[in-house]
DNA sequence: GAGGATACTTTACGCCATAAGGAGTTGTGC
DNA sequence: GCACAACTCCTTATGGCGTAAAGTATCCTC
């Protein structure tokens, strides 16, 4: 279950998230430092230790208290280094896609000089597998709602990144800007359910395909008239059948070819 | 901001899901409803006290509380009809996508009696903007985490719809299981775009352009070397400029053309 | 050494979901 | 007609949460 508990300041995360480890001091806004108490946290600390609450315990376990706790501070000596919840939560999710390799520097290049490389296939599917390893690496990040888009460097970079494996297939600007968010939201997607399907499994001391199983019976018992109402999806769930423990495996794999497929033909037909 | 905050019982959910309304008194395990006072209120209702409250103050402010209160009733009072939070959050969910149009029963046939047409790809375009309209309607839809597939009859059924657009495509059923994951999560993730941009535009009482202006002044500000930095992105940004305000569309537009392009594909290449 | 800035703590407020128990309402079986 | 069980709904209480406010201890500057 998910909560939206109000924005937060948006501005105040993006001076967080580029203002780098130079400042001073912790980031507020009238600050000298030059007098008063050495700080003993700093937002890095900070938000290395919402990371470490989040992947070990989950986001539910994520609050104030337990982040300063791991920290041997309360929850409000935090507030000297960040403004609020909604900020560390900014902060932790860029943290967690600055863990993305950046990619080759350049993209290969033809003798005419403009870039080249039949490979971007294989170019977008490295990025896309690393991007989908991260979210499971992290499945909190996939609970901080995408409808806030506070735009860290990171996520920026990762975004380049992809742009920059893109450019051998030549999209018209308008078709790049649709397949860049195709992508993206794609492999969020399919990550979240991924991350689901071995958090339930887990979380119930179950395999993977035990629990589906379970799902499943429990569903016919429920709706009697499962086949005839829902023919298509009964016939597509026994079809083709891959171990239904790969399935997410697979999920990923193929929705990602239709994708590149999709590419590759704007990229044809210009 | 979203927190997850803990399962639920998603078995309880799905009996709530697929209970309908035919049980004689609200779905407690071992109620007879032979005696005891009328029930005042049925689930049905809370649910809908429940989207009223979220259709109009957003996902922040739907407390067991304000659902009540909109009843006429304590916040504990639903508990009689609703084991939590959680659950109702999943009723809620599927209720709303309960507004999608089923489509037609049967597919266009052809002389083989397979189902034929060329025009899937009008089907799927209408299935995913039917979709895309259902989530702007209900925004606060997009911040249940779909890390809760509760698999409730409506959201099946618009699968079963979307297979049904599908169908003249003729998909092997390993493409056809990576489309239709594409296809829904592209929706949802655009749709989260869509609604943000909006919904912060909305908030601080600013037309969507002006707000894409201040971000990006901003963020100019704050990565002096930002075009160094991202110079593909940069690039993207100003080419081929749409309208900012109109930029949504054409993102859903122009995804879903690339989806639709690859999903051809895979129908060409068997 | 005084004074001010700063880090961090304690306390407190108003929310939240929901457990526990009680009051009033309705039907059943005597 | 009456006791009782089943049921709805309420009040109260518990333990969490984010964070405002105010206090204390530390350190630098003057």
């Amino acid at each position: 279950m998910v909560v939206y508990a109000g924005q937060g300041d948006a501005h105040r995360s993006l001076s967080l998230l580029w203002g780098g480890p130079d400042q001073p001091r912790p980031g507020r806004p009238g600050r000298t430092g030059r007098t008063g108490p050495k700080p003993g946290l700093s937002v890095d600390a900070i938000v290395s230790a919402g990371i470490a609450v989040a992947d070990a315990e989950g986001m539910a376990a994520l609050s104030m208290r337990a982040v300063g706790d791991r920290l041997g501070r309360t929850a409000m000596a935090l507030y000297t280094y960040v403004p609020g919840k909604a900020e560390l939560l900014d902060l932790m999710h860029d943290r967690a896609l600055a863990e993305l390799p950046a990619g080759p520097d350049e993209p290969p290049v033809g003798p005419d000089g403009l870039p080249v490389g039949p490979d971007w296939r294989a170019a977008v599917t490295g990025w896309a597998e690393a991007l989908y390893a991260c979210y499971l690496r992290h499945p909190w990040v996939l609970q901080i709602s995408q409808a806030r888009p506070v735009l860290g460097p990171a996520e920026l970079a990762a975004m380049e990144t992809l742009l920059r494996a893109l450019q051998p297939a030549a999209l018209p600007p308008q078709r790049l800007r649709g397949a860049v968010g195709a992508l993206w939201q794609f492999v969020r997607g399919t990550a979240a359910v991924t991350a689901e399907t071995r958090g339930a499994a887990a979380a119930t001391g179950v395999t993977d395909e035990d629990w589906w199983l379970a799902r499943s019976a429990r569903l016919a018992e429920l709706a009697p008239h499962f086949t005839a109402r829902f023919p298509l999806l009964t016939a597509l769930q026994s079809e083709g059948g891959a171990d239904p423990r790969e399935r997410d495996q697979e999920a990923f794999r193929t929705g990602l070819a239709v994708l590149l497929d999709g590419i590759a033909a704007s990229a044809a037909g210009g």
